[in-house]
DNA sequence: TTTAGTTTGTCTAGGCAGCATACAAACAAG
DNA sequence: CTTGTTTGTATGCTGCCTAGACAAACTAAA
């Protein structure tokens, strides 16, 4: 009633319709009450009301009972994100698949995991998901609670076009040129989106973690090499192809060193998880026993190792600092280990190579969100595509 | 009448009313057909009519006859963009302030400059400017064209913060903390837009050189430094400050060499153009002079350095191409005689340094827009304003 | 307990943008 | 001159949203 113009304009601004505006609210905040969405989205009562009705009939949420008190005036009517609709995660690594069901309300509904011996080919790897999926439709049928499933949202560790849903190279599974989106979908019959696993756990950090609401947030993650996730006013860069964000590959040296794409004096050349497993007397530990390791057994070798890499690290933070002026930039993986190391080092190296005016109100962080990062961030892609078109993913009709 | 709901979505993907839709469209092409403008925006016959008989009243657009032959059916009417409004580019240098007109039809209506002899500061700049300026106006109002001005557009030669409007520093001209955008509205009582000029050059290339059509393009210009500009899928990237594009600062060598903001090992460090002109044994040419000289003089000195710089830039591009998997990669300045003098070199430094994937249909082209390249950009800063809500800048009511 | 003030939900009428349809106008080709 | 095609214009309709009036549900004060 008071100030419409500017939240109308900014919720406009993306493009879509109110009723996506709403519904995105409810996913975003799990409960809110419709005073609140008039007031953030600068809709009239009545309007919300009309959209709350369609939302709640195709079962996106539900209506709660009148909520709050100790304030004047009637209290307002609530909604809830509904906990029956899903989204299932799928995440193939090289000793694992991880799969789990997020419901649209965040709530982590089933979590499984099937651990290899020895590294599986991609199409045995698509025949285990879609067998682990199809037991998982089995269990969740016979549950009590009617649940539904909106999508599946694949997490690739390497490099992939989302849009067409071809792997073009991970390294690491040693896939190349594989269709896993067309070939899912075939099997499946549901909607399957694909995306980076960087990509992902900066969706996921931005949505619910450490950076959440900014717009200009850059994110590293170090598993075995290093991936990047960028999103600028609150959208992701992707590229041309979809292979924006390789931010692990960038010459930051003149050095000899070779990363994993054979480049000489890249970040991922500079900055190795394995090397710091070694100067530790340490090989295949998890993250938690490394970060123990690395923060509390100090040597002068591992001290050394830790401060040539924090330096490179800088300097790649410093980089993108000049080039994109982040508001947040979240550190993930082993690189949280080294942040913790020496972070007042790490700030220093930042400061030289950084010109003044990008570092001002810039904040770093690392990643707040633990083991279910990647799975929020998939669900996300499933998610938001349904926000984005409520009536396609329609349940009941009433 | 056919293919409807692709081009709405795309239009209104960006949030724009059918009115500033049709209205960048006019902008875009200069003339246009009213056909053409049904079938670009997907809109229905009578409600292009309706939105262009406003646009003709705002004074953005006046109606031609009956255009084309040679076709079956009724020849459809066509709209030109006006050739009375008017944005004014202003471009302060070290030893010059230049002043352009730029109708909303694209041409350049007014061109002078002012050279200097040595160094002016910020405060005399801007008095400089408001002269210049209310001398134009003065000239334009005894006109026989109704001319109008929508507004100013200062192109900044360093950082500066575009949505505070404050120089934050330029280094060549020895400005810092220079709140010129209010100063400048303050004198001239007109709206006051103010960008970067390398952020301006890409705009420009953008919208009518190298990189037509293309939506994810990285822009660097070499004058004394090295800027930058981007643009993801259509939208300029401004990070949280509005600094993002400092491409220059990059650190991509160990090397000690150090740039105008003292950092090692940048590009800008290993990329100079008085080194050039050094080995050529010049001094303070123009660039013809300087490509001249460069192309068609070769000495093994002249060869080693230009390869020396062609390497670093190469691994810059390889690792913005990393980064951003642009569509299109513009060098302008100096760097396009870079490119020209040894294409094949260049090309293949990317591709040792950049991964596979992101150089797939990447392309890389020199600058096309000559001296006008900047006043255009700026002139765009004015106009897509306009464009955005025309009503507010209303001419004629009517 | 009563009263006043505040905030919210619901209902109705209406504005506005855009579409479909019908019809007229202006062209080319036969 | 006729036919087919394409475009401009006028009319009524739909969908989305708002404003305003009213009722409902609360707090705070008398």
């Amino acid at each position: 009633m008071t100030s419409k113009a500017t939240p109308m304009f900014e919720a406009r601004a993306s493009g879509q319709s109110s009723l996506s505006i709403v519904l995105g609210l409810i996913h975003e905040h799990r409960a809110i009450t419709r005073s609140e969405i008039c007031a953030i989205t600068g809709l009239s009562r009545s309007t919300v009301a009309k959209l709350l009705t369609t939302l709640v009939n195709l079962g996106f949420a539900s209506d709660t009972g009148a909520e709050q008190i100790d304030r004047v005036g009637r209290p307002s009517m609530g909604v809830d994100a509904s906990k029956e609709l899903l989204a299932i995660s799928v995440h193939p690594e090289v000793d694992y698949l991880e799969v789990k069901a997020v419901a649209f309300n965040g709530t982590i509904v089933h979590s499984e995991k099937r651990l290899y011996d020895e590294p599986i080919g991609a199409h045995q790897a698509v025949e285990d998901m879609v067998q682990v999926i199809d037991n998982l439709v089995a269990e969740l049928e016979t549950s009590d609670t009617s649940y539904r499933i909106l999508g599946i949202g694949v997490i690739v560790p390497g490099q992939i076009n989302s849009s067409t849903g071809i792997v073009r190279q991970a390294p690491h599974l040693q896939w190349s040129e594989f269709p896993i989106r067309d070939l899912l979908t075939q099997r499946l019959s549901m909607p399957v989106f694909v995306a980076n696993d960087a990509s992902l756990g900066c969706k996921a950090e931005m949505a619910y973690g450490a950076a959440k609401g900014a717009t200009d947030v850059v994110y590293m993650h170090g598993t075995s090499g290093i991936g990047g996730g960028v999103f600028m006013n609150g959208t992701e860069l992707k590229g041309f192809r979809g292979y924006a964000g390789e931010l692990g590959h960038m010459r930051i040296s003149s050095g000899k060193e070779l990363d994993y794409s054979g480049i000489q004096g890249t970040l991922e050349a500079l900055v190795r998880r394995d090397d710091l497993e070694a100067v530790l007397g340490l090989k295949n530990v998890s993250d938690e026993d490394l970060e123990v390791a690395l923060l509390n057994n100090r040597t002068p070798e591992s001290t050394a190792l830790a401060r040539k890499q924090i330096e490179a690290l800088g300097i790649a933070t410093a980089n993108l600092a000049n080039i994109f002026n982040p508001e947040v930039f979240v550190l993930a993986g082993f690189l949280r280990f080294l942040y913790r190391f020496d972070q007042n080092y790490f700030h220093r190296v930042i400061k030289k190579h950084a010109i003044p005016a990008v570092l001002e109100g810039m904040q770093v962080f690392v990643n707040e969100l633990g083991a279910n990062s990647l799975a929020i961030g998939a669900s996300e892609l499933v998610f938001q595509e349904a926000i984005a078109d409520p009536t396609r993913y329609a349940t009941r009709v009433k």
